[in-house]
DNA sequence: CTATCTGTTCTGAC
DNA sequence: TGTCAGAACAGATA
């Protein structure tokens, strides 16, 4: 599931393991997927690994970089070289992010294989995305730090992310609904379904909620408990698993922490004595607690 | 079998 | 300009 801390997972194992390393090839199954050249990232070096909202940035040697939007089902798996046995670093550790799956770390390619890319050393990167709906495009650094600079709002973890800046951006939106509100990427960058009704859980405000009618201390609330409930996220590596001997792919990580995030039906965490329920809010599954959010 | 659900974002209609 | 359904796609689930 990958938001922001998801997305900043894979951004700190990657870095661990591909920065310096020449990419010696590169295929790919399904053109939508990949947007670019081959000719334009076979034999560049990898310089480093960005990540800015839920996109991953892979900066190449010249003026070449690979951006990825994992979407709702993509996936970045490191896969070791098999060459150096009983080497420890993370060079020879596999490695996953994204959406989570039973088959992690089962035989790559597989059908859900998008592309893949081979380092100098033997190891490889793949591209994993079942419902085919994110991309990884190649960009000159020009056009990317256009993208980053006219498509994205602030970072929550940026200093620019203050109760001033979200009561000036709701100036601008009076009527649309707080959940809509800290989803708009445009406002905030990063958060997506699962963190927007958690950290209004955590901040006792309905997600159905009009801006207008948000308070200050609501603002201050939903401000640190974004930032809380992200941080959270990213202590426990998102949802993703790194520990490939560890066959629960899926498990650990932030899904043990979530509190209303499909837990329709269930007993309020904070034992308020409400329930959680579920509604849809601007076409998304939402989840809140009808007793103790207002 | 059918109907409905899913973590994202963009587009086009109104 | 804001809002909303639908699309892009491929499952799993009831």
């Amino acid at each position: 599931m990958p938001e922001l801390p998801e997305v900043e997972t894979i951004k700190r194992g990657l870095n661990k393991r591909i920065v310096g390393k020449n990419i010696t090839d590169l295929s790919f199954d399904w053109p939508k997927s990949f947007l670019g050249k081959k000719e334009d990232v076979v034999g560049r070096e990898v310089k480093g690994v960005e990540r800015r909202a839920k996109v991953i940035r892979i900066n190449l040697s010249g003026d070449y970089n690979l951006l990825f939007h994992l979407k709702m089902t993509g996936q970045l798996i490191y896969r070791a070289a098999q060459l150096r046995q009983g080497f420890a670093g993370p060079q020879n550790q596999d490695f996953s992010g994204g959406h989570p799956d039973h088959n992690w770390h089962a035989k790559l390619p597989n059908s859900a294989t998008r592309i893949i890319f081979t380092f100098n050393d033997g190891s490889k990167l793949f591209f994993n995305d079942l419902r085919k709906f994110g991309w990884c495009k190649v960009l000159n650094n020009d056009q990317i730090e256009k993208i980053f600079c006219d498509e994205y709002g602030v970072e929550p973890f940026d200093s620019k992310f203050t109760v001033d800046y979200l009561l000036l951006r709701a100036k601008k939106n009076p009527n649309r609904t707080i959940k809509q509100f800290l989803m708009d990427q445009t406002i905030v960058a990063g958060i997506g379904n699962i963190y927007a009704d958690e950290a209004l859980f955590s901040s006792g405000v309905l997600p159905t909620r009009k801006i207008k009618e948000i308070s200050l201390s609501e603002w201050k609330s939903i401000r640190e408990n974004v930032l809380k409930i992200l941080e959270l996220g990213i202590k426990h590596g998102g949802t993703t698993d790194s520990d490939y001997v560890n066959a629960e792919g899926e498990k650990g990580g932030m899904q043990n922490y979530l509190k209303v995030y499909r837990k329709a039906g269930e007993s309020c965490p904070k034992e308020c004595g409400g329930k959680i329920d579920r509604m849809v809010v601007g076409g998304r599954g939402t989840h809140f607690c009808e007793n103790c959010q207002s």
